[in-house]
This record gives C-alpha cells, sequence and structure tokens, in this order.
DNA sequence: AAATGCAATGTTATAACGTAACAAGTACTG
DNA sequence: CAGTACTTGTTACGTTATAACATTGCATTT
C-alpha cells in the first residue's frame, strides 16, 4: 500500500480539508479524475476506509457523506453537529458524553463499540446572520 | 374506501414488530409482495415516511434500515444500541442524554433539531450466552 | 536473474438504497 | 357531470456501495 494509495489518500483528504462541508464518495470520485483520468468507485472507497481507519477523516451516516476531522486525527468518537441549512458540520470532542452513553447501554447489559452521534440543527452563522428569528 | 395508505403502513408496521432485527426497505418490499403482489419502491418508501413522521417507527441511519419503535410511539429521539452480532438493536429513552449534547452544541451557537444516536457494540445475550470469550 | 507467492491496485459489473416525475384513480364540490 | 384537490401507482432514473476477478508490483527463494 505504499505507492498509489498513499497519494489518493493525500488527495482525498486534501480535498475534505478544503471543503466547507462534507462530500460523498463520488463528489470526492469526480475531484480525484482532474488528477488521475481512470479512478473507479472502489479505488476511493478503499482510500475511505483507510483514512476513517486511521481516524483521519469521519463518515457521516446520516447523510452518507465524509469530511475531514477537524482535531487533526484523534482515535475516539465524536459528536458532530450538522447545519440543514449552509450544510456546514462542527465537531465536538466530549468524553463525558460518551462515558454516559456507555453506561446507559451497559445498564442493558450492552457493551458499547463505537459511538454514533449526529445533530441535526441550525449552525450559529445561519441562526444570526441570514434565517429567520 | 379505506385509503391504502394506512393499509400498507399498518403492513410494514406489523412487519417491522415482528422482526428481531431492523428491516431494510427493500426487504419490506418483499415481505409485502405476499399480500400485494405489484408494490414498488415509492409506496414503501411512502409509507415508512409516514410511520416515521408519527414516531411508529425508526430509521437506523448507520444501517439503511428500519425498526418498530420498541416504546409504542414518541415524538422524541431516542439512543439506539445496534448489536453487530445478532444485529438486534434496544431502545433507550433518555432526555438527560439529549439535554447535554443540545447543551453542548448550543454552547457553540448551534440550534439543535435531532439527534442521531447508534451505539454499535455487542449485546448480552451475544456476550455472555454464545458469541464471544 | 528467473520463478514464485503475496498483497495492493485496477476494472467490470452489479447490488442496494432512494427519489423525481408523471399517470391514474378517488373523493368531494357545485 | 365537470372541476378540483389529493392520494396512490408506475416508470424510470440517480446515487451509494461492494463483490468478484484481473493485473501489477515487489519481496523471497532458488
Ligand atoms: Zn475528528
Ligand atoms: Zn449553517
Ligand atoms: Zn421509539
Ligand atoms: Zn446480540
Amino acid at each position: 500500500m505504499t505507492k498509489r494509495g498513499e497519494e489518493i489518500q493525500r488527495q482525498v483528504l486534501a480535498v475534505l480539508r478544503q471543503s466547507s462541508t462534507p462530500l460523498s464518495a463520488y463528489d470526492l470520485l469526480d475531484h480525484l479524475w482532474d488528477s488521475h483520468p481512470k479512478i473507479a468507485a472502489p479505488t476511493v472507497y478503499r482510500a475511505l476506509a483507510a483514512l476513517t481507519g486511521r481516524g483521519s477523516i469521519h463518515r457521516l451516516e446520516s447523510l452518507n457523506a465524509y469530511m475531514a476531522c477537524q482535531c487533526g486525527s484523534h482515535p475516539h468518537d465524536s459528536i458532530l453537529s450538522i447545519c440543514g441549512d449552509c450544510g456546514s458540520v462542527g465537531e465536538q470532542v466530549s468524553p463525558d458524553v460518551l462515558e454516559i452513553l456507555s453506561g446507559l447501554a451497559q445498564a442493558s447489559g450492552f457493551t458499547p463499540d463505537r459511538h454514533v452521534i449526529e445533530v441535526h440543527g441550525v449552525c450559529g452563522i445561519c441562526t444570526g446572520g441570514a434565517g429567520a428569528a
């Protein structure tokens, strides 16, 4: 996985970092075609899998899209707040929340492994700036 | 003429209630074909939209699947714990967690509207009974 | 170096999920 | 009945994701 794969991954990560909103796998595919003419879907999905596995990017389950990690990279789950107006996504890290959720689950015998926490709403900019109050 | 839509919705709900795991829209479509030969995808999606809107069922964003509400029906968001082993899903209601999540989001100016909380892991039965050691 | 074997990558095809757009039916109104 | 508004059916397509297999690159052995 040394040569080509890493280059694709770097490019995917770069595109996601430059985007103000999450991008779908096929959005990324379009971008890649600028520099790599014949990339196909599985190539992008492989890069996305590697990057998510490493924590460099996060998948938005409720959007079927991907975003760069805003903390750079981290091993834990985070809380994503998705603006339904402008599409921007904020990332929060809160061990406390994960702790509480894990506790809740464990109370019913469940052993948590991964937390998906996505909050839909309207971001501060859209609330204050343009949206109706 | 009773509305056809309501009948489909009742059947979808019944199938979901009898299932021990979430079902995809196309799984449901298969079931419906037993009694309604020519149902098409949009019909199922309309029924699912009506049922989710009413809170009778929940969509699992990280699974692209649907489950019956285990509380019968409610207006608030719930916490779903998904067993990666047997596929069963547990539902917890915790206003406190929603409160905390909303607080977190609001601290950065975000106005929450809907919470997606899905915990992946292994359920008590699979942990204790047969699954892992 | 040539042969071997394995893992990464490329390629094709198709599966799975979801919706737009319009046609047809139904129920009410005047 | 004709007109209207709404619901349901149907077709077709768009989007998201993966299975399966071919090919390439590179290290290890001989
Ligand atoms: Zn992150
Ligand atoms: Zn916004
Ligand atoms: Zn419920
Ligand atoms: Zn289980």
